[in-house]
DNA sequence: GCCGTTTTCGGCCCGACTGTTTTCAGTCG
């Protein structure tokens, strides 16, 4: 079995766990959250790169033991602290320090003196009245656990980005309307353009906090108050996602959205560079002893320390800082820098629209290129084409664009690459058209060498031009098949293939990582919308905020390029295959 | 457990809110 990154960062977050509860050191705890955070981040594959017999390069954070421990873990799969930690603690325990409200005093105390260690035991205790009589505990903590832990064993916890931006953007506008409100912002994950967001986080400026707060907790989707203080609130709305509110004077906004955007590890290193310059900062500013220096843009909270401002997309302390420091920040695309979108369907498959709506609809979003690719025979359950109704779209495309101005459509397909790597469509039919888009959409659970494999043998093909949603992940709903996404990038830079960046929210498909690995590659990615409707334009901007995550600049970005520049790239491509 | 223009030991970001406390610990972000 592979040991990924992602293991490795489980292990590390279950040490950190344990060892809280056991009241260890908290910065060693912290040192361990660290490691397993900058393993979520990291570009190269920490097994891999041991089983080559490759040392790991210095990071930082990582020292000879938390280095020591990682090439035990990819051996092993395990390592001898987690293992003993393991021993004196009940099994199941940290899924208590899942449950807000409890940390770990509370949780050792549950576990002591009423021997409850997993969230059904806090339940019945709660429900049974068992836990006011303990010591830090009353009648009121009492209930809200119990609350807690219904809504724990409830459901999902975190929130796809699109479906925030539905709760948030109407609750910032109701925001607006407060009497002194000056500004709104949604910051915290959903402004870094997280892809799920486990709680929006809203910074209002005023200089008198109170009717924000009033009209906050009155909002009629508010179901719970959770808590409510003269600068900030938190509430449960009746979906389920919590909302939290902070009000701040103007002349603190820049220092409290910097606060209240995160991410926390990046806040830290940036108070850390405050400190060694004497500066303290939080909130409210940046203080030289009792004098503010700065904090009314986020602009002056970079300055303070020496550091232009940084994108918040790129806030979270995996290299950054260090960039900004070099003045080597990158550029980071933008929406109005897509000319064009290379992945759509229409009413010939499993789209609504006609191809003529699709291209006025791309039109009106500011585009001025849209490749039409419908499903391939393969994709029985959405008509997928046969080489003979592909050649009808080919001339109605043809046709259409002679008419249409403003707007190109290429002729294209998301042809389905087979379990062998072979592609659903024969070549005769795939070389008439501009772009070949290829995908899995079968056969998720091969094992990692041979999903590689097929994606690899796939590239080898003459007329494939990009690989769409390259690892087939639907967030929250199904994992990303196995696949090593290096050699991936590697085979795609040797033959010319691109790769996309899907902008579906629920695909974001290459991740903001696997963004960074494919620049890194020198493999230009292409964020394409995959609309299968008019509004379908309307992903691109999550796929752009992802892009902005894995540090994508303009230049990085296939279809930031125009018209002219895009077919040459893509035929420089089937000149190489051929 | 990490790390060094305060350094190889002694630090490690900072503040709000809650509930239980009898002056503040615990939790959260």
């Amino acid at each position: 079995m592979p040991v990924h990154n992602a293991d490795i960062a489980r292990v590390f977050e279950e040490i950190a766990d344990l060892l809280e509860l056991e009241s260890g050191n908290p910065f060693r705890v912290r040192a361990y959250r660290n490691a397993a955070r900058l393993l979520g981040g990291l570009r190269l594959d920490v097994a891999a790169q041991l089983a080559e017999g490759k040392a790991l390069p210095k990071l930082p954070g990582i020292g000879d033991d938390l280095s020591a421990k990682m090439r035990e873990i990819a051996a092993s799969g395990t390592c001898k602290l987690r293992e003993q930690l393991r021993k004196r603690a009940p099994a199941g325990i940290t899924e208590l320090l899942r449950i807000p409200g409890l940390g770990p005093k509370k949780v050792q105390a549950l576990y002591r003196e009423l021997d409850v260690h997993t969230p059904q035991q806090l339940h019945r205790a709660a429900r049974d009245g068992r836990l006011r009589g303990l010591h830090g505990f009353g009648a009121k903590s009492e209930k809200k656990l119990l609350e807690a832990v219904q809504a724990q064993l409830g459901k999902a916890r975190r929130y796809k980005l699109a479906l925030a931006a539905q709760y948030a953007e109407p609750l910032a506008e109701h925001l607006r309307a407060a009497c002194g409100v000056e500004r709104v912002v949604v910051a915290g994950s959903f402004r870094r353009m997280r892809e799920t967001v486990g709680d929006l986080d809203i910074l209002v400026a005023a200089e008198d906090s109170r009717d924000a707060l009033r009209r906050f907790t009155a909002y009629g989707e508010v179901k719970r108050v959770l808590a409510s203080g003269t600068t900030r609130a938190s509430v449960v709305l009746a979906s389920g996602i919590q909302v939290d509110l902070r009000v701040v004077p103007a002349q603190s906004f820049g220092a409290a959205l910097h606060y209240f955007t995160g991410s926390k590890a990046h806040n830290i290193a940036i108070r850390k560079l405050g400190q060694a310059r004497g500066l303290k900062i939080n909130e409210y500013g940046v203080f030289k002893g009792k004098r503010r220096v700065a904090g009314e843009t986020e602009t002056s909270v970079y300055a303070a320390v020496g550091l232009p401002e940084i994108a918040p997309e790129l806030r979270e302390d995996q290299g950054e800082i260090e960039a900004a420091r070099r003045g080597a920040l990158p550029r980071l695309v933008e929406r109005s820098d897509l000319q064009g979108d290379l992945h759509a369907h229409s009413k010939a498959t499993d789209g609504r629209n006609t191809l003529r709506e699709m291209a006025e609809a791309a039109r009106a979003q500011g585009l001025c290129y849209l490749a039409i690719t419908e499903h391939s025979r393969r994709v029985t359950m959405a008509h997928g084409l046969d080489p003979q109704r592909l050649a009808q779209q080919i001339d109605q495309i043809e046709r259409l664009n002679r008419e249409l101005r403003g707007i190109t459509l290429l002729k294209g397909i998301e042809v389905d690459i087979l379990e062998d790597g072979t592609l659903d469509l024969p070549n005769s039919i795939l070389a008439r058209l501009d772009l070949v888009i290829g995908a899995v959409h079968s056969k998720f659970d091969l094992s990692r060498a041979r999903q590689t494999e097929r994606l690899l043998a796939a590239m080898e093909q003459p007329y494939l031009s990009i690989v769409a949603h390259p690892t087939g992940r639907l967030i929250g709903a199904r994992e990303a098949y196995d696949l090593d996404m290096l050699a991936v990038i590697r085979k795609a830079h040797a033959k010319g293939v691109f790769l996309e960046l899907n902008a579906h929210p629920e695909r974001l498909d290459l991740s903001d990582v696997h963004c960074r690995m494919a620049k890194d590659g020198g493999v230009l990615v292409s964020i394409d919308s995959d609309a299968h409707d008019l509004d379908g334009f309307g992903n691109l901007v999550y796929g752009v905020g992802q892009a902005r995550r894995g540090w994508l600049e303009k230049k990085d970005v296939l279809n930031c390029r125009p018209l002219a520049e895009l077919k040459k790239l893509l035929g420089a491509r089937r000149e190489r295959s051929a």
